[in-house]
DNA sequence: ATTGTTTATCGTAATATTGCAATATTAAAC
DNA sequence: GTTTAATATTGCAATATTACGATAAACAAT
């Protein structure tokens, strides 16, 4: 089939599902944290950071977009890219609640 | 083509994206929660537990032991499944870095 | 040994993703 | 208005993912 069956989940598992998706492919990765080293987002040369060509480049801005995890705004002729703090935020926060469950149950077996 | 090019990236990059990825799936996100809501992790009822098919289970627990988020162990009949602290911890930290930097930089734009 | 229970694997169909060449779009610069 | 530069879109091939029926494997219980 190939398509995920998102109506059986709940909105909170389908969202987190969607941003770690979106950070699912290290080239994405690689473009949030060049996002992240540079000072200003006025940034145009992400295709020259990247080892791939510039329409797959393109097409990973796009999904990043698209999850929310970044900002494009036209900026003249380039494209002022960059992280949107809050979604990023949910992650952190998801994998926060996660961690502190765990330590609380204080693993009983394994 | 639809491999991805994980040579050009960094081993930390290509560490994260995989977890990621791995958590890119709403039922995969289901079972990771499910595992943490049950006390013990002696677990014989992830199939009940999900809207999919006994082999598509199956499959997904199997791509999060693959990307090493939980573990299984087997116990008679049944598999013991519980989430490895340390690997989930790998991502928690991630996104607390990135966060915390990201309050650093207190958007110059956008 | 046969039965029932649980989990894994195989095979396969439907769909999604990845990557890039070619081309289009957009807007600044001349 | 033509050129130049930056980004997006289209089209396509290769591969990956998702889902499940059928079947196998492993083991407990009778």
């Amino acid at each position: 089939m190939g398509a995920t069956k998102t109506e059986h989940f709940t909105d909170k598992q389908n969202e987190i599902a969607t941003l770690a998706k979106a950070l699912g492919h290290p080239a994405r990765i690689a473009i949030l944290e060049y996002l992240l080293k540079v000072d200003t987002c006025i940034c145009g040369d992400i295709v020259n950071e990247l080892p791939l060509a510039q329409p797959t480049v393109s097409q990973h801005l796009k999904e990043l977009k698209n999850a929310g995890l970044i900002k494009g705004d036209i900026e003249g002729n380039t494209i002022c890219y960059c992280i949107d703090e809050k979604v990023l935020n949910k992650l952190k926060t998801y994998f926060e609640n996660i961690t502190t469950k765990l330590e609380k149950k204080k693993s009983q077996c394994c």
